[in-house]
DNA sequence: ATGCGATCGGGAAATTTTCCCGGGTGCGAT
DNA sequence: ATCGCACCCGGGAAAATTTCCCGATCGCAT
């Protein structure tokens, strides 16, 4: 491994991208791409020829995403090494590609030499979390790590949803019978739990879990 | 203009994005990126430093959206030609964008060959729009019935998307150096127009038209 | 020149949010 | 039985936000 090149999938179905990671790796020694894939279905196509030993995958593909390819991927080859390469700065993406097979995640904000440093890791057999990542999810983890909408009381999550459905504090008191202050207690309460501050991060956890429709 | 090599002015906070474009257009003649800039500011400031034929700018940065920093810098340099290079595939983007005083639009998953064609374009004095928004404005001006966001102003735009991904007034104001006084009587006027009334039903239409990711 | 729309914000009232509090109720443990 | 505790309900008061109304400026078009 430490002997001959690494050589890399490169996976992002935006052409730009590709050749940024094919410009900044060419600068390096021990690496090399030896293919690009626009899509999850050419990258699990391509990864059977070629065998490289590191992927990079960019998340967000139209067609199959980025996470169904990952699975396919490491479902039909255990030892694919696959580092994630998202826009998405939040803890819950890295966590769901992780999740999904991934050995690394890093954000497409991330310096040059971050990005060369995680596909080295990934290539020794390490995992590769950038920074911020790490320092997500560990608060997560001693937080308690499960469903959040669990610390909500049985009435604070029946609010939690009218709100979500774009209900104002009234509206819930009246469907409620109870007076629109308890309802605003209660949203503080709510917002306070889940660690938001407005109503649009709200709508945003709704949807996560599924409990509003679109 | 004909005659001497295009200056390009790089805007994206991705640094591989812009190691991309520059890997792109090495290998291009009459074509030269001269300056990167990682931020609306400091675009705003290398441009009037290098005075570069034309600008190709990533809508979604952080802090100063593009949005704001095309306005700025048409503002102050009413000749500047902007190519805007955009992740997002909807026409209310490339709509608010051209209003925004920019010459083209096109997204990060079109071929090189258009980016290089888009720039030259630009620089030519000709505005450029990829096929497929320029498919989705027509199909909308001929079907009447345009999208509701289009009775926004750029700046309701703008700050309607920051509302939309859950930003504060007081966040709001301080990228856009305006008061959250400001911000506030903006955020009223966008509710009326829109016909809404919670911060919920924001993000519900922000979604429908894919101004935001999830 | 004049009008118009866009942007910015002050003033003031209305409304909402937040924090702090206490009272009531049910439920399991001692 | 009664104690602790979590839950639900809401008042009071301060803080913050929203809303409505207004005037100012600026660029642009007629």
């Amino acid at each position: 491994m430490t002997l001959a090149e690494i050589t890399v999938l490169l996976v992002d179905d935006h052409a730009i991208v590709r050749a940024g990671f094919r410009r900044l790796l060419e600068q390096m020694s021990g690496i090399r791409v030896v293919a690009e894939a626009a899509s999850g279905d050419e990258a699990y196509r391509l990864f059977g020829d070629r065998q490289p030993d590191v992927v990079v995958m960019d998340l967000s593909m139209a067609g199959m995403g980025g996470l169904e390819a990952i699975r396919r991927i490491v479902g039909r080859h255990p030892m694919a090494r696959i580092l994630v390469f998202s826009m998405h700065e939040t803890a819950a993406f890295a966590q769901q590609a992780m999740r999904a097979g991934a050995c690394g995640y890093v954000t497409k904000t991330s310096a040059p030499e971050v990005l060369v440093e995680a596909v080295r890791a990934i290539a020794a057999g390490r995992s590769f979390l950038s920074a911020e990542m790490a320092q997500q999810l560990a608060m997560e983890s001693v937080a308690g790590e499960r469903d959040p909408l669990s610390v909500l009381t049985p009435r604070e999550f029946e609010i939690f949803r009218l709100l979500a459905a774009g209900k104002t504090a009234e509206q819930i008191a009246e469907v409620l019978y109870v007076s629109a202050k308890t309802v605003a207690n209660h949203a503080t309460q709510i917002k306070q739990k889940l660690g938001i501050t407005t109503a649009v991060d709200l709508h945003r956890v709704a949807l996560r879990y599924g409990l509003v429709v679109e």
